[in-house]
DNA sequence: TCTGAAACGCACTGCCC
DNA sequence: GGGCAGTGCGTTTCAGA
């Protein structure tokens, strides 16, 4: 049996501009597939509403906004509690610091991805947020010095 | 002497709404702040034509689009030249399985984040692509089993 | 640098194939 | 599922303060 919301290479053709540029008119899209208007207009419709698309958002440059530095952080737990490990993620959302936190498999348990204005303020998150979660066991930084590739786009 | 360039807290809060929601239109975003239309249509272009905007995107669900598997990757090249890292760079950049890729102080000389559809994609990327680059020494992948979180957005 | 108004083009709807 | 025509709305421009 087929899959009935499975999307076709339209759909995924469509899903590829956006990726890259939310900007883009629907008639420009419909023009580049040899579609009109009302097709693309309804397919997009539809991957916002089943969730393929699940928002647009604008791309800032970190430099222009003096928020040079970035720093991937391994935090190990000192115990594995469900309960501990719930709260910690729990106060990771709230630090608008961290931009991605991932439960790892392996020897670490979350890697943090960390941007901040100055080294003092990288001190104060460590310090003052980070170290104050409940459970908190090792926590060891590497700092970034320089970003060669960053792209939200999907390879699909 | 003072940067006329600077941003002002209008700009900011412009640019704070439109990382969150680049959908949001001038109008709103206009009314939310308590001006009209046309200061809030400037002050966007010209925070992009400056390259404080650097492009609008959509964010795709990775797993509805089928592409559950995501790494962290360490490499470390065998010798630092100049030409080496260079040429490591720029063969990186082809790699549309990579989505990040950053060159890091201490131990390991990159840090990459790769999103791929299966184990197996992952192994011949490893294999087939990342192991074929010049130089290439140690690599060393750890697993997500679950993105806490993850934002675009610049704290500032 | 803002307000307000006018012109334009695209988003969005409904109907037809 | 796609094409076509019409309407409303957002974008874009401009005069004035």
């Amino acid at each position: 049996m087929e899959n009935l919301n499975a999307l076709d290479e339209t759909d995924r053709a469509i899903l590829r501009v956006l990726q890259q540029d939310a900007k883009k008119t629907t008639k420009e899209i419909a023009s580049q597939l040899n579609l009109s208007i009302s097709p693309v207009y309804e397919r997009i419709r539809k991957l916002e509403q089943q969730g393929y698309i699940k928002k647009y958002v604008a791309i800032l440059d970190q430099k222009l906004l003096k928020r040079p530095i970035t720093t991937f952080c391994q935090v190990s737990m000192r115990y594995h509690n469900e309960a501990f490990i719930e709260n910690f993620e729990r106060e990771i959302q709230q630090f608008e610091e961290v931009q991605e936190c991932c439960h790892m498999a392996g020897q670490v348990d979350f890697l943090l991805k960390i941007n901040v204005e100055s080294l003092e303020a990288y001190h104060d998150f460590v310090r003052h947020k980070l170290s104050k979660i409940e459970n908190i066991g090792v926590s060891n930084s590497t700092f970034v010095l320089k970003e060669i590739k960053r792209t939200s786009a999907l390879y699909f």
